[in-house]
DNA sequence: ACACTAATGAACACAAATGAACAATTCTTT
DNA sequence: AAAGAATTGTTCATTTGTGTTCATTAGTGT
């Protein structure tokens, strides 16, 4: 086996089982422990994986707990976004909401209205919703991130439904659309979009113009709501942040 | 387990919980009080909880206090049940959960298995799930007390699937049954119950010999776990904390 | 063919992590 | 306030993992 087949099974393998001693790891590469020692410390000096002493962990485990804390990111105008759009949200509306950490953004807002119903693939969000006890019902699937549940599980109970309104957030828009780096995540958000009477894209200006993976059809997309003023013409109500 | 994974372990503890006694954490991860004194020492100074004489607690004090209430008492039974509960988890067991927190208990001591898949109704659960990378499956349905998802939605998605091993709680348990605050409740463990090998139901002693709302027959019950020595005989395979 | 380099395993002194024991400290109860 | 209980910090021993050095092997370039 090759060194860099030798480093690929260690992250595979990492990723399967969160932590691993350097013994397992011997074992399971048929070098000694020198060897794998020698290897970790490379794949920890390239952020590849986290050493410990023993061992070796998955890093991305541990940059999602403190949710409360982490997506300081665009903090400002996720808020921005989100008191522009709660306008939108009337009493007794029945909304989809992806699983996003800006439509999460609205959450807050929402604790004024009355009898609204949310139904959503995203844990947390559903998790917030409970909290201020909003009636929340959660579609079904995988859970991937700690936190979207995808699949047709998901599809599948997104489409017994038929709502008012979709809010919705996605990785980058331009005039042809809105882009997704999944597509499965594009699946979701076509399924809501398609059984929803008006959907709502929140997205940053920092996100205007440009592209990611996968695109997702505009079509039934009546509202852009963004932090800042655009001059694009794309077809579609674009609705911002005045002051 | 990793110092690393220790620490997260206890600050994932204590985010859910706010207060924990040394004892706890030190049954919760295997450690001596030693060294959770020694940990928590640690974790003191990195600011990311706050000692206290006894234990410690959580800094950002600001986060859901109606479901952590209800969950801090009888922590250490629960933990004592899930130590014994763990041993009959293999790898590559497919499993049922319900929403209990006696079950979440279990959560740290999966990452030691491999290939285990888990399918539950509670929102808790599949997030803790997917922070130590299990495979998560979650029902859908409605949500209530921010946690549990209920109806239909959550049945239907049961009913897909069969599992090596449901694991689950109640509200009390005597020679008739098993007991439960709602019919709602009841239906999805009855669903989960039956679409199991074997099913273990994890019941602090506090429990016993009461009775609650509505009944769940135990007729397909293989195995109660509780804390602390038994001395009826209801028929079924009962084991206890024997330390 | 030759020198050179990368990769690996083996050996070993050193360091980290932990548990156990116990005196000192802090909390609780009366 | 004093006695008793619980918790803590400290020290010590043990286990286990680590980094380093050295020798060997196999591949590389001239």
């Amino acid at each position: 086996m090759f060194p860099i087949e030798r480093y690929n099974l260690i992250i595979n393998l990492l990723e399967e089982k969160s932590s691993m001693t350097v013994k397992e790891l011997s074992l399971a590469t048929n070098a000694t422990t020198a060897t794998i020692r020698r290897d970790l410390e490379k794949l920890d000096r390239e952020k590849a994986i986290k050493r410990t002493h023993g061992g070796a962990v998955r890093l991305n485990n541990d940059i999602d707990p403190p949710f409360n804390l982490r997506d300081s990111e665009k903090e400002a105008e996720k808020i921005k976004i989100a008191r522009v759009a709660i306008k939108f949200i009337n009493d007794g509306d029945t909304l989809f909401f992806d699983s996003s950490t800006t439509v999460m953004r609205l959450i807050p807002f929402l604790s004024s209205k009355n009898g609204i119903t949310v139904i959503t693939n995203g844990i947390k969000t559903a998790f917030e919703l409970g909290k201020i006890g909003v009636n929340t019902i959660c579609t079904g699937g995988e859970l991937t991130n700690c936190n979207t549940l995808i699949g047709l599980e998901a599809i599948n109970a997104i489409e017994k439904y038929h709502v008012d309104k979709f809010f919705f957030s996605c990785r980058a828009v331009n005039e042809l659309g809105a882009y997704e780096s999944s597509t499965q995540l594009v699946e979701i958000k076509q399924a809501m979009n398609k059984n929803a009477k008006e959907s709502y894209l929140l997205a940053d200006s920092g996100k205007l113009n440009k592209t990611a993976f996968i695109r997702l059809n505009l079509n039934k997309i009546d509202t852009l709501i963004t932090d800042s003023q655009v001059d694009y013409d794309w077809g579609l109500n674009v609705i911002w942040d005045k002051k």
